[in-house]
DNA sequence: AGTGCTACTAGTAACTATTACTAGTTACTG
DNA sequence: CAGTAACTAGTAATAGTTACTAGTAGCACT
């Protein structure tokens, strides 16, 4: 589990455009709405390229995978939240909670885990818009 | 989102076969383990039918879906608790947390979301065998 | 501003996990 | 112990993602 030296990457116009459209939302979308939307600029561009360079960019530490039922959603928002997941519609929220200090150490202690890199936390429930209706 | 009605489940000797492999183990596997498993004393049945049974066994409420980086795990263990979940070899531990209320109360303030119903939380880190190597 | 190295791209095929379809079977009700 | 609807095996289809290949384009160094 060393490390990888990380290796040159290049900031290609398609790895651009795939970050500013993830930056454009804070939506969490997954791989085929970012490349419906880089489409819009980069009319050539093909899907596979689109996986690649969020790899990349997940590799370079600029954005967040999110696994998500059967698929991977994306987010550009780096800086440490948890998500609200809506039962109904499936759109996820950010959520700034305080972090879980205890718990954290509960949890290392328990698991017997040497040590614990980070934790998911994810709320679910029925957003504002699916409970009205 | 209204609950369906429950309707007729037959216990099928494959249902009870896919449930007591699930209890066999305190892992957390995939269907195709399960089909693997299962096979030993149901040597004719079919992956669709594991799916099927999973699927089934899931809305009794007798087992937990678990999904994970692109597939789902399954887990016989519905009572309340937590997972660590080992970046090296991808194994699943379970984890008893005392209950979030506080958090709870807090994300249900933030989030805007009307009610909570359920919270996943994850724990990953490297388990005792891949720190040791 | 060229040249070369190598990571990158488009396009397509392949792969993995899961679901859908169909004709025949079987568990439960009466 | 018969009727019927939920079930099963087998197979095809689908969704999301990754791999492969031949050509392209960033970037380092003249």
């Amino acid at each position: 589990m060393a490390e990888k030296a990380p290796k040159e990457m290049r900031l290609t116009k398609q790895r651009q455009a795939v970050l500013a459209a993830l930056r454009s939302t804070d939506t969490h979308p997954d791989a085929a709405w970012v490349y419906q939307e880089v489409r819009q600029s980069l009319p050539g561009i093909s899907l596979g390229t689109v996986y690649r360079s969020l790899a990349a960019l997940v590799d370079q530490g600029l954005i967040q995978e999110l696994p998500q039922e059967g698929k991977v959603l994306y987010d550009a928002n780096i800086t440490p939240h948890q998500h609200a997941v809506c039962t109904s519609c499936s759109r996820v929220f950010d959520l700034v909670l305080p972090p879980l200090d205890q718990l954290y150490r509960e949890a290392r202690r328990r698991s017997g885990f040497h040590s614990i890199s980070a934790y998911r936390l994810d709320f679910y429930g029925l957003c504002q818009r699916c409970a009205a209706a």
